[in-house]
DNA sequence: CACCAACATTACCAAAATGTAATCTAGAAA
DNA sequence: TTTCTAGATTACATTTTGGTAATGTTGGTG
């Protein structure tokens, strides 16, 4: 089990560290905020402990960014802010649990266990949604307006790909390294072909389009207004 | 969204109810322990609210009863007692969070919101093992040690279905009701082929078989001694 | 041991999936 | 408006998937 403490008071810091060792947990600690939106990002952790206070980027925005990402990890975050409408703040922001400065070690490892046990039971989503469009990753079925829709494999691959990246512009050349593996340019229009079939089920006889165009770079999934 | 309270304070609940009633929730609320049990092991609950002091059976024991039972449903405990050790008791005995009476219901609405969002991410297990196999259901890839196998799309319906049950012997009726979708006989071998294939890619070269016949009736997937 | 039914194996063919390439359409710049 | 090019569309060829059926094996029973 890693848990990543982000805090600056290296007094504080050094306590919680060698309790959360004494306790058998194997503990990365930074002390201040891009470092640890960047673990978060890149490392396997399984609970994280914030500062809200903290030199550059504080507490709240690591965890703001961290689940714009879709990072799921657990957070418990620290604070001397003790007002109430900090905490709801901070839970607002994407924290799981939210503890006070000065706290006893004891209750912050039960609050950090509460949550890993917790934490234990996720899994990543099982489900994507975007608009009127669902797709079960289990199941691999795909409805629209609860419609069923009948994909072959290929264009669920690339609709998959598609709606992991809701919203933001994907390259062909992208698509065509992660729906196809190839990592060359084989001068070859299969994404635009695939692209077309897929709009066929999915777009056809729709008012609003989930699949846009954006030329000169490749395609986008979203619900426009 | 279905939210339980557990709580004796009809004043408390009666204004509890009222604000998680005008942010859209479903409540359930009990007066008592015996109930509030009965309710988390019978209903669909999204989250559960506990008093600890209750008449009869104590919010504590509702919480360590419901998880002996394996109920997941998040809890947040309310208590009137604030001391660490009494917010550390509730956290070890299956509680998800713990908030000391008197509170602003804003932020109780935070909290539980907060157990909600992370109880969502719960779902249904995304891989299957039996001894040295493993399939990823999302990824829909199959390693044997490690090892990736690849499997047209019949065979690995076909391992999905054998891993659903595994240790049970599966009749080739079975098989092809659930696999195939047949609902009569067609006088088929197909699914003698199939499992002929599969055998090919997971246990041919391997002492230990995993898919073992059971003559005059299917077949049983399962790690033999 | 001989026989038979159940199962395994595999060559072969039909259907489904998917890429290719030729042709058509439309957005943007001159 | 014209022209050029990126993208859309679709007929067609190729590859992959998957079932059929013929044939080979094997375990159990008399």
């Amino acid at each position: 089990m890693r848990i990543l403490l982000v805090e600056d008071d290296l007094g504080i810091a050094s306590f919680v560290v060698k309790g959360l060792k004494e306790a058998g947990y194997v503990v990365d600690h930074v002390a201040d905020g891009a470092a640890g939106l960047n673990r978060l990002l890149r490392e396997e952790i399984d609970a994280a402990i914030v500062d809200i206070m903290l030199p550059g980027l504080d507490g709240l925005s690591v965890i703001q960014r961290a689940r714009k990402k879709n990072v799921t990890t657990p957070v418990l975050i620290l604070s001397a802010k003790a007002s109430v409408d900090d905490r709801i703040l901070g839970l607002q922001n994407g924290g799981d649990d939210y503890l006070v400065k000065p706290f006893a070690f004891s209750e912050l490892l039960a609050r950090v266990q509460a949550l890993i046990r917790r934490g234990q039971r996720i899994s990543e989503p099982t489900t994507l949604t975007v608009g009127p469009l669902r797709i079960d990753l289990i199941r691999r079925r795909v409805t629209r307006s609860e419609q069923e829709i009948e994909l072959q494999p290929r264009e669920y691959a690339l609709l998959e790909y598609l709606m992991r990246h809701t919203g933001r512009v994907v390259s062909k050349t992208m698509i065509m390294e992660h729906v196809w593996d190839y990592n060359f340019d084989p001068q070859t229009n299969v994404v635009e072909a695939r692209i077309c079939r897929l709009r066929d089920k999915i777009d056809r006889g729709h008012t609003h389009k989930l699949i846009h165009t954006v030329r000169g770079i490749g395609y986008v999934l979203e619900e426009k207004a």
